[in-house]
DNA sequence: ACCTGAACACCGTTCAAGT
DNA sequence: ACCTGAACACCGTTCAAGT
């Protein structure tokens, strides 16, 4: 169980006396070129084969530092969570701990935007060791000062934390090939369904054909923010408090 | 493109002259036996091998019925997600188009508690052709009762199904191993982790401290009707509509 | 029209051996 | 303590051939 935890090197190379080179990793850099991977092209790109050219080695030698790929994509996750978790930490308090929910799931948010693949990982382990546990703290302190049970709020925030969820898994959704080689880009992508959608008849399809226009060209964040202000509406509501700070 | 739809027959087998037997398929038994794979076993136990055998055949002739895993994921999906949608159709008409919407956010949910792996598929195409777009279609209509612009609409719709989502994905995660095969109960399970986190610096972890008994041996499914009524309750908010039906 | 066996390329994982 | 090459079992997919 005991792993090494606290290597800075970059990966780099040892010259032996028979003049044969010998790669030399580290929890770090395993962590940051998994990540550097996943970013680029998505989950499915994450292999091992993948993961040790980039380092420079052989595929075995990753197994001395996580004993499986889960374990890779778990401590992956919990890497760049530590990021997220930095932002939140950073974040000015506000008066109304309902503002503070809203700059810390956005915050979440924007870091899934920017790494699709996190929204199908994170909160897969909520590990006593955790940075998503720490998370979960942070998003949870707000909570602690609104008048609600202690019921209340441990559902206020699984509800604030399904909310980002929910749209995030849209989001990591693969958009399909074309789209990833740039052939056609999301807007004409959106596009082409809302045609699609345009065509179906009006009479079976009434909610369908009222929200085309907005579905087309529509922005994710957008519907995200709208999503989440429900929630915190009726959070407010049920705390009683006013809308004001 | 054109496929075959109405074969009826189950898997049966056809005796040939030189006495060698060959399996016969249709598109309802490959993704019947699909699902049923599915069901008892989770996502990672659909294999075309493992599926071959519940057919009786070989693996290549399933080919002919999909192009590929992610099609046979789709259709597969899709064919569980119509009787969803049949349960939705079934439910009956309130007078409070919010009511309508608890009511078949509801039945959504409870399809994926019975199949965790839906979490993780569903509304992932919607393709004109497909299921998920009726269920986005039926999901809307309520909300063309409440006073609320087209935006609003796309957006509350957009939030509900973001909500049943977020939970789902919850559920989705693949319970650890002892939990399947029932060495441990899902409740000892809860209990586990409650135990680490009483262990907790309070001081650190005040808002984990406050909720870890409602953690410990919480129900999803009280978990997401609290979610799903903070949103409704926003949405009421926005429709302007009183409490009352 | 539909099914089959065998092959291909690729994957996670293991292990005995090296340094 | 850490890395390596080679093997293993398994996977999705293809294809030429059968019926």
């Amino acid at each position: 169980m005991a792993r090494p935890q606290s290597r800075t090197a970059e990966a780099r190379r040892s010259r032996h006396p028979d003049g044969r080179r010998r790669a030399s990793h580290s929890m770090e850099s395993v962590l940051t070129e998994a990540v550097a991977l996943l970013d680029e092209a998505g989950a499915q790109a994450l292999t091992f084969r993948a993961l040790a050219q980039r380092l420079g080695g052989g595929v075995a030698s990753i197994y001395w530092y996580v004993a499986s790929k889960e374990e890779l994509l778990d401590r992956a996750t919990d890497h760049v969570i530590g990021t997220v978790l930095a932002d939140i930490e950073r974040l000015p308090a506000l008066d109304d701990p309902i503002d503070d929910l809203r700059a810390m799931a956005l915050t979440l948010f924007d870091a899934i935007v920017d790494r699709p693949w996190l929204g199908a990982y994170f909160m897969r382990e909520t590990d006593v060791q955790g940075n998503s546990l720490r998370l979960y703290e942070k998003l949870g302190e707000p909570t602690l000062r609104l008048d609600l049970t202690a019921r209340q709020r441990f559902h206020a925030v699984s509800a604030v934390v399904g909310v980002v969820v929910g749209s995030a898994v849209d989001l990591g959704q693969e958009p399909p090939q074309e789209v990833l080689d740039g052939a056609v880009n999301r807007e004409d992508f959106l596009h082409r369904y809302a045609q699609a959608w345009r065509e179906l008849d009006p009479a079976e399809f009434p909610f369908v054909h009222e929200i085309v226009d907005e579905f087309d060209g529509h922005d994710d964040v957008d519907q995200f923010r709208s999503a989440l202000e429900l929630t915190l509406t009726g959070l407010r509501l049920q705390a009683g408090t006013g809308t004001g700070a």
